[in-house]
DNA sequence: CTTACTTCCGTAGCCATGTACGGAGTCAAG
DNA sequence: CTTGACTCCGTACATGGCTACGGAAGTAAG
């Protein structure tokens, strides 16, 4: 796997990141990977880094990130003004802070859900919905 | 605000959950409400238990919940059929464990990253990707 | 009863996130 | 230098999740 560096194209560029071309290249053209050399009448070449950029999309989108949020997290990661960097992480660490809150409540109410399942079917009052008013 | 239960027409309801009407008929097309009594020619009312319904419907979305997902956490808590939902309780709760784990590890890396911008001006190589490629 | 407001219902449109397609250019092998 | 696979680019289509619109019908106040 730490064979070549920058020297992907983009079919296996996306394969090796589980992802179609046609998504790699919407992802261009929204900004969340950059177009990279050559731009003119030839073919770009890809890297180990651009691999780790493009699946940290698509693992921060199934916890509810759309990509427009990713997009701010990703010029979180590129060192520069950090400053402004700064502002927004703790911005998104509310936010994922309280992600983790919710998803813990839930995490609560299930394995709850589960454990009364297993020991006493029929009288079970899934308490789900319940358990995640808590805090609101 | 714990005055009039079942007395909500759809227009209170909706303000009452931070939706709109057209939502409030969307989701019921979906099935994520059910369409409540009065089927014909009157005007339907709702209660206590469906804004907590509907409330909960938007606090799972951020969490990366889609309306699929959601109408199955719905049916896990409607109590009957308890061994489907044992079943069906395990798979989400994996799925919101994971969902966790990796919600932690963005935390801990933007948290990082804070502390970071905040002690060392300059010299901070933004760890935010890498830290989440740990178990990916 | 009239008037004003709301609900009902169907249908159409909008934005985000891709997917599919098609024709032209590029490149490596033979 | 031809062939075949791949890339480039634009554009069109698809799906999920709403949002807007419009006309008929219910309902509450005067």
């Amino acid at each position: 796997m730490e064979s070549n560096p920058e020297n992907l194209t983009i079919g296996p560029f996306a394969r090796a990141a589980g992802v179609s071309v046609e998504t790699v290249r919407f992802y261009q053209r929204k900004g969340l990977l950059p177009e990279p050399v050559k731009p003119y009448g030839s073919i770009r070449h890809y890297g180990e880094t651009d691999v780790t950029r493009l699946r940290f999309v698509k693992s921060a989108q199934p916890l509810g990130f759309s990509l427009d949020d990713i997009a701010e997290l990703l010029r979180l990661d590129d060192g520069t003004h950090c400053d402004e960097a700064g502002t927004l992480a703790e911005h998104k660490l509310t936010d994922v802070r309280q992600k983790l809150a919710e998803l813990a409540r839930m995490e609560a109410a299930l394995s709850a859900l589960v454990g009364a399942c297993h020991a006493a079917q029929g009288t079970v009052t899934c308490p789900l919905i319940a358990s995640l008013q808590g805090t609101g």
